[in-house]
DNA sequence: GTCTATATGTTGATAGAC
DNA sequence: GTCTATCAACATATAGAC
């Protein structure tokens, strides 16, 4: 027996596959509970709402992206840094042609929604942008701004299809062509 | 009295726009009956199920972007016409901003369930993915496929940041720069 | 800390009067 | 065709035993 309880743990993890999978609205409690092998009841002494478990994801997933992106920053190479986190995303697209990106799709979710998750669900997306305008703006790229919204805005628009298509060929197929735009730069 | 009733269409109308702002799932048939100002009960004379007026909502929204694209090609120059379609996108940058693309963000919710309704979601934007496609191979463009698709990807994915962000402003400068990048072409 | 049982509220859907 | 009343199912949340 852990000297702390895993359970609050299994309960994220839960969520977060459910959520994905699902979207949140339909991702009941007894969903998450049945998934972590945990008893509905138990779920409230861990969370007082349903919402403050999204929240909770909603954090774990902001910290998974920063995690990934530094994991990209290996060198000081700022293209070679964005190239890299193309090759996750080709990684990925299995995944995100079946359920779509578990960031954005969130966020559109959670927009669509009057509540404090709403604007919660805008940060992640921001650390996003704010990584790629930055790698920009260490290659010395002209207007790294509008060039690292313009990169995001590529790569999601290219999961957003890939999902509503269910084609994880052409997602990869775009991918390639973003990084081949990104030589030119 | 009308020799025919306008409940059905006011009952739809009022649950495209509902499933616009509210997404599909948090949207209840009291919402859409008391938007259109019919009794709850009544709804069920006109559709059989909360799923069949989604349907019905789906099939207005391919019209409605047919007739837009079909409007996009007033004379025979395809660069014009996806001009003239970016042009239109910028126009509506503030209820995008808001709501988000009323074709993506629904086609992305109902991709999340289990239902005849998903599949049927994944036509509306294979609509404008076909559009494009022709204008560039009417354009001359090379590989007119891969292009068409990067075109719906790059607007889809501004779109997406800009419901994201709440940011009309960026959606317009982004759509600016995919025109500039059609010059290009 | 853990769990069962259940309260409470909402929603999709139906029955049946008019 | 129209509407009121209501059912049955489900989901969130709580009470309280252990």
């Amino acid at each position: 027996m852990p000297r702390t309880s895993d359970k609050r743990e299994k309960l994220v993890t839960a969520a977060k596959s459910l959520i994905h999978r699902q979207g949140f609205h339909r991702t009941t409690l007894a969903d998450i509970a049945s998934e972590a092998k945990v008893p509905l009841g138990n779920v409230y002494y861990y969370f007082k709402t349903k919402e403050e478990i999204c929240e909770v994801v909603l954090e774990e997933r902001k910290q998974d992206l920063q995690r990934l992106i530094g994991d990209c920053c290996r060198n000081s190479n700022p293209k070679a840094n964005l190239k890299r986190f193309l090759r996750c995303l080709m990684d990925d697209s299995n995944q995100v042609a079946e359920c779509g990106c578990p960031h954005s799709t969130l966020c559109q979710e959670l927009r669509k929604i009057s509540s404090p998750l709403s604007d919660r669900a805008e940060g992640t997306l921001q650390v996003l942008i704010d990584w790629a305008v930055e790698q920009f703006r260490k290659a010395g790229v002209p207007r790294p701004k509008s060039t690292g919204f313009e990169f995001i805005a590529r790569v999601q628009g290219t999961m957003l299809l890939a999902h509503t298509l269910h084609d994880p060929r052409r997602m990869k197929q775009q991918i390639k062509v973003i990084g081949t735009w990104l030589d030119t730069l």
